[in-house]
DNA sequence: AGCACGCCGACT
DNA sequence: GTCGGCGTGCTC
């Protein structure tokens, strides 16, 4: 008898730990790069991923694998190569994102569940028993054996709090009352029942039962393996038992497939799939991608210049070459229009993924493109991660919208990775945008990306003008400039339709007593708490805490002063100046229920309602028709918010809603009111109509590029960004202190490229009850910068004490 | 992440 | 004196 020396593997496992973790294989197990694996971690048992099946280790105590997960890899090698690139970048751990970027069904772990013991279920008899959080508790335990913690907490909310429900869960564990289980949850999900006949099966003449000879009749039929499912839609319920019969003779074997399902999107599928011809701008894009093998192009276009119809054409001919295709949108854009379009196109060969879909939904979708079923993947950020093996196009659209960056956890842009997954897969990556960010834009100009532009308008129409109402002479307390009222006027006279934005929601942002000066703040982030009219509530926009509004002053009585507006107060305005008007309000109070968005976005289109009011969700790529006047009442504060990004958001944001204009035969007007109209943002919108788009848009890039050059922001430097949080404020600021000169000493021998900033208060200093400080690493070489990132990664989040922890974020969107 | 070990205040 | 709260560190 031979021994077979001891193999071990290294393992990812999927938490945010940084290390691999060395395992042993257990003899008679077969490993593979990508398989998912169940290891003993701690006190508990997690999912882990294998890096490096045949690894050696000088290390004592290393435990075995407990088994393999799934018998196929979950991750191919390349998928692999992409994770850990991201991770790297990222300065995350490996597992981690690669748990992120699988289905949640496939992460397996244990949890603890609480039953009760015999002594519980016998305490619970006694008639002295006496009331209180241990027997409230106790009692849910017996009701609802094997509960999670928190799920028990939950119950019981209604009478205990979640730390007086926690510390009577812990007596009664102690008492030995109730007894702590590990269960293993996740995974497993998704799966279907099959039937298959037997090589017996043809053999048996005589069977007794009508039912089983119905199922053995369906299954020759079929020639192959039937769902149980669709048996008994056949053959009725009974097929459910005779299926059983006949697995005891030995006539059938049942199994499982994968549920493959495509998932109902809420595409609109239309009837026309013929391609219109391409314009020549169209064909010179399609042509410079067809050219392209690899590459990053900006394709650069205004609203309604045909953008789809290159990413669909573009589709087209990858999926000709037996290559996949990639499409990322913003989660907003994911509307029924451009799903629609994609489907309409190429039916069932598009997976659609987006934030409505179930966990199993999600799953089935993602199985569909790991086995070529779908070969086109429409999804918001997290499609990033789709598994393609031969991608051959990825397009991401509207690639300056923020919600491409992740802001927990592995906190990655989309964007970003895709150009790196795109080099990876060797494929052209697309990235298109009306009002592309800097960084993008810059890329294009020094050539690291191809520049595809689609100056006109396809179909033909004028631009629309932007007009700028400076409001420096009016009162604060009327939102509206008369010039905007007067447009609107004429609009609805002539029964056309305009949308006004206000970039701030709720009734309005300050509530004051006059005599003493009282205001209210909220207690847990100390910012002002806003007033919104329709719930007679003041609320925090940060952390949603919420008191009710009394219209006198708690501490002297006077009656409060309502300052400033909110979009329910535009909208209110709004509403008195147009009488006759059918007002709908879009923001985040309006679209929280399931589809809200949706039917507000609908009565405009149909014209139910003619005026549209809300926050910037109204500049998004919605195609209305006969919107003559596109309004920015108030978007000043974003300008003056402290970040290097807000002339650029300012600047996207007005121009995209000026997209929304003119639509139809007529032109449209952009009227455009602030107190800041000399500002370089606004004066370039102002030009943007003499100079047909483009060159007004290179004019802002321009000198917004020459600010961030002369400041060393973002693309002339790279940003990393430490935020110290931490419930003691003194706590926390040492820490944040202490980091920062742990990381001055370390970033001392590359003084000229990395500076360190900081710390300061962050903007919201507190944020749910929580103290904020940050830190900022400044790279001027990309290069020299990743390297020392990667050497200091273990030292940037090290925890303080005093329940301080630190947040990196690599590529900040904002510094706020 | 989440679990266990370790150190300081209110009770049998 | 202990129980039991929570904070710090580790998990192959």
């Amino acid at each position: 008898m031979s021994d077979t020396p001891p193999t071990y593997a290294e393992i990812a496992i999927a938490l945010p730990v940084l290390p691999l973790f060395t395992y042993a294989v257990p003899s008679g197990m077969t490993l593979q790069v990508g398989h998912a694996v169940l290891v003993p971690f701690g006190a508990r048992k997690v999912t882990g991923y294998v890096i490096t099946p045949e690894a050696t280790t000088e290390r004592e105590g290393i435990r075995p694998i407990e088994r393999l997960l799934d018998p196929a890899p979950v991750l191919s090698p390349q998928q692999l190569t992409f994770c850990r690139w991201v991770a790297d970048y990222y300065l995350s751990g490996l597992g981690e994102v690669i748990a992120m970027s699988l289905p949640s069904t496939y992460r397996r772990r244990t949890r603890r569940v609480f039953v009760p013991s015999d002594s519980g279920i016998s305490r619970l008899a006694d008639q002295h028993l006496t009331e209180g959080p241990t027997t409230t508790l106790l009692r849910e335990v017996v009701a609802r054996p094997g509960r999670s913690r928190s799920s028990l907490v939950r119950r019981v909310h209604g009478e205990l709090d979640e730390a007086e429900a926690g510390r009577a869960l812990d007596a009664l564990v102690r008492a030995r009352l109730v007894v702590t289980e590990d269960r293993e949850v996740g995974g497993a999900a998704g799966r279907i029942r099959t039937v298959t006949l037997t090589p017996q099966a043809s053999e048996a003449t005589q069977l007794g039962g009508a039912r089983m000879r119905g199922v053995l009749a369906r299954l020759t039929e079929a020639g192959g393996p039937l769902d149980l499912a669709e048996l008994i839609s056949l053959e009725g319920e009974g097929a459910r038992s005779a299926v059983g019969r006949l697995v005891q003779r030995g006539l059938v074997t049942t199994g499982t497939r994968e549920d493959r399902t495509a998932a109902a999107s809420p595409g609109l599928e239309e009837s026309s799939v013929e391609p219109p011809p391409p314009n020549p701008t169209q064909q010179a894009a399609l042509d410079a991608l067809a050219a392209a093998e690899t590459g990053t192009f900006l394709l650069h276009g205004v609203t309604g210049s045909g953008k789809t119809e290159v990413y669909l054409q573009a589709a087209a001919r990858t999926l000709a070459s037996d290559r996949q295709v990639l499409v990322l949108v913003p989660e907003i854009a994911l509307t029924p229009l451009l799903t629609g379009r994609f489907r309409a196109r190429f039916g069932e060969r598009v997976a659609v993924l987006h934030s409505g879909l179930t966990p199993v939904e999600r799953l089935r979708e993602w199985r569909r493109i790991r086995a070529g079923d779908a070969t086109v993947a429409v999804g918001a950020r997290s499609a990033l991660f789709a598994p393609f093996r031969d991608l051959g196009l990825i397009v991401v659209d509207e690639e300056h919208d923020d919600s491409y960056k992740q802001d927990d956890g592995v906190r990655y842009n989309a964007r970003d990775m895709a150009v790196v997954r795109g080099h990876l897969a060797g494929c052209p990556v697309v990235l298109g945008s009306a009002t592309p960010s800097v960084e993008t834009w810059s890329n294009a100009q020094n050539e690291r990306y191809g520049l595809l532009r689609l100056p006109t308008r396809a179909t033909p129409r004028a631009v629309p003008r932007v007009e700028l109402l400076d409001m420096r002479g009016q009162s604060p307390r009327d939102p509206l400039a008369p010039e905007l009222t007067s447009a609107l006027r004429d609009t609805f006279r002539g029964g056309g339709k305009a949308i006004v934005l206000y970039n701030r929601r709720g009734y309005a942002p300050v509530v004051e007593c006059p005599s003493c000066g009282g205001h209210y703040e909220c207690p847990s982030c100390g910012v002002g708490m806003v007033y919104h009219r329709k719930r007679g509530r003041l609320i925090c926009h940060y952390c949603a805490f919420y008191r009710q509004f009394q219209k006198d002053c708690p501490s002297c009585g006077d009656e409060l002063q309502v300052l400033g507006h909110g979009t329910e107060r535009v909208e209110e305005a709004l509403s008195a100046a147009f009488p006759d008007v059918g007002v709908v309000r879009m923001d985040a109070d309006t679209t929280s229920g399931r589809g809200a968005h949706l039917r507000i976005l609908e009565s405009f289109r149909s014209g139910e309602a003619q005026l549209l009011v809300g926050t910037q969700v109204v500049a998004k790529g919605h195609d209305f028709p006969d919107v003559r006047v596109a309004a920015v009442v108030g978007v000043d504060h974003i300008l003056m918010l402290p970040d290097f990004r807000s002339a650029e958001r300012t600047y996207s944001l007005v121009t995209q809603l000026a997209g929304r204009a003119g639509r139809g035969e007529r032109p449209g007007r952009v009227l455009v009111q602030t107190r800041q109209a000399d500002h370089f943002v606004f004066r370039l919108l102002a030009a943007a109509q003499q100079l047909e788009g483009t060159d007004a848009l290179d004019a802002f890039y321009r000198e917004e590029t020459r600010q961030r050059r002369l400041l060393w922001y973002p693309p002339y430097a790279r940003l990393v960004m430490l935020r110290v949080e931490g419930s003691d404020r003194r706590a926390t600021h040492a820490r944040a202190v202490e980091l920062a000169q742990l990381l001055r000493r370390a970033a001392a021998p590359e003084r000229r490229v990395i500076d360190v900033l900081g710390p300061v208060a962050a903007p919201l200093a507190r944020l749910v009850g929580r103290w904020r400080f940050q830190l900022v690493l400044r790279g001027r070489e990309p290069r020299r910068f990743r390297a020392w990132l990667k050497e200091n990664r273990a030292g940037l989040t090290k925890r303080g004490r005093g329940g301080v922890r630190v947040i990196v974020d690599v590529d900040p969107r904002s510094l706020l």
